[in-house]
RNA sequence: GGAGAGGUUCCCGAGCGGUCAAAGGGAGCAGACUGUAAAUCUGCCGGCGAAGCCUUCGGAGGUUCGAAUCCUCCCCUCUCCA
């Protein structure tokens, strides 16, 4: 019914940074065939944040590794430690979400997670049911579990302390309840990105605590976002969301540094691991353009989400529209009726929704980016008589259409 | 409870009575170059039909011709002592 362990095994290692411990999860592995009994498999992800994207798919994609391994996957849903947030960084309390808000980002959740994982081995639950229901006694019993000392470990707290930042008893409870969370599900293994470790190894100790067999750990690298130093984010910007157009994907994906390109192709794409190896070889050899490969990186980004006929398509359009330096095959239009007369430049690009400012498209047109019909702008008075339709152009992927109604 | 330090533009962080829409870095955007929305270099980077004006430096008042800078009260944070 299972794979062997090994075979289990080689597939789990692949992009992640860490098991702890390994041996344990050889142990689980051999138990669950013995006994023809799936592991549960847990990762907790925050209510708040239903925009999934590259970062998130790379461990959401080793949740479904393990349902093809015949494992049963957990999907937290953190409503109640949403509240807390988590104490990575700089971010505040969070506010409480309803039932009904918690239950929408539910769906938005499902909605994208299918794309990647098999709705019939994924559990959603959600970890107020649990921690709504806890008696101030018994959260008391659970603190009385851990000490200051090893909370303290934590590499956050530690620095923030250092460097006389806030840290907050809420916070600095919330490995414990995200622990809980672990014992309220009996998990076998619990995955997270290598920032999870500290809290991920609380809910081991935590489960001992509680008479419970330890769960295993197992730790991904968090991947890097388009601006190549921070770790992808939605709060940054630097993200691929999985809902976003085969178009925006594909580009977006193109403009990564080229140094990350690897990265990318063994944490956020099918390829195995001999063509990881090629790719590898390839990326060193001077011979090789990098962009070449990086192309193929992003047809296979955008082949999972959308599938291989739209990536094609994506790929040509990018190539129309960045390499032969065309006019995209489909842009936005921008109707005005001929009675209008004449329309001032910047107010043009403001309403077509160029610009958020009049100031933004004075400063373009100073810096030479905006064209009509191929032809540069540079007067930033400029009316433009309303008589044919014609290209708006700003920057090098910006285009508005103006048709005009006679 | 006592004594200090601090809250600055998207982020980090300088400024401590005018020359401040506020140094520097990051992010972002643009141009050049190119092999790509890579890298690198250069420029821009609150708003307004704009050589003037408006809004911004935790909040509310006040002093002053003039405040991010000084004073008062309030809110928030940190450090040390108890």
């Amino acid at each position: 019914m299972f794979p062997s362990v090994n075979e289990q095994m080689d597939k789990i290692r692949r992009g992640v940074d860490e098991i702890i411990p390994e041996e344990e999860l050889v142990k689980k592995l051999e138990r669950s065939i013995k006994e023809n009994k799936p592991l549960r498999i847990k990762e907790g992800f925050d209510p708040t944040a239903p925009d999934i994207h590259l970062g998130h798919m790379v461990s959401i994609r080793k949740l479904r590794q393990f349902q093809e391994l015949g494992h049963q996957v957990i999907f937290l849903i953190g409503d109640f430690t949403g509240m807390i947030g988590d104490p990575s960084g700089r971010n505040e309390m969070r506010k409480h979400l309803t039932q009904k808000e918690v239950l929408k980002n539910a769906e938005t959740y499902k909605e994208q997670i299918f794309k990647v994982l098999d709705p019939q081995k994924t559990m959603i639950d959600f970890n107020s049911r649990w921690h709504a229901k806890l008696k101030f006694e018994d959260v008391l019993t659970l603190t009385s579990k851990y000490t200051v000392a090893r909370m303290l470990e934590r590499d956050d707290f530690k620095k923030r302390m250092k460097a006389g930042k806030p840290i907050s008893m809420m916070e600095f409870l919330y490995p414990l309840v995200q622990a809980y969370d672990s014992v309220a599900l009996k998990a076998d293994v619990e995955l997270g990105g290598t920032d999870q470790k500290f809290n991920l190894l609380v809910g081991r100790d935590i489960m001992t605590e509680y008479g419970l067999e330890p769960q295993v750990i197992l730790t991904l690298p968090l991947l890097i976002g388009l601006d190549g130093t921070e770790k992808m984010s939605k709060s940054l910007g630097n993200y691929i969301g999985i809902n976003e157009l085969p178009q925006e994907m594909y580009g977006k994906t193109m403009s990564i540094p080229d140094n990350l390109i690897y990265t990318y192709f063994e944490l956020a794409t099918d390829v195995p691991n001999e063509a990881l190896a090629e790719i590898k070889q390839a990326l060193a050899d001077p011979a090789v353009n990098p962009m070449d490969l990086k192309r193929r990186l992003a047809f296979e980004i955008v082949k999972i989400y959308h599938g291989t006929e739209t990536a094609k398509q994506a790929e040509e359009e990018f190539d129309r529209i960045f390499r032969q330096k065309k006019l995209p095959s489909d842009m936005p239009e921008l109707r005005l009726s001929v009675s209008e007369g004449k329309i001032w430049i910047v107010r043009l690009m403001a309403s077509g929704g160029l610009v958020q400012t009049n100031a933004e498209a004075r400063r373009l047109i100073r810096q030479g980016a905006v064209s009509i019909d191929g032809r540069k702008v540079t007067n930033l008075d400029l009316e433009i008589e309303l008589k044919d339709d014609f290209i708006l152009k700003v920057g090098k992927r910006r285009f508005l259409k103006v048709v005009v109604i006679k």
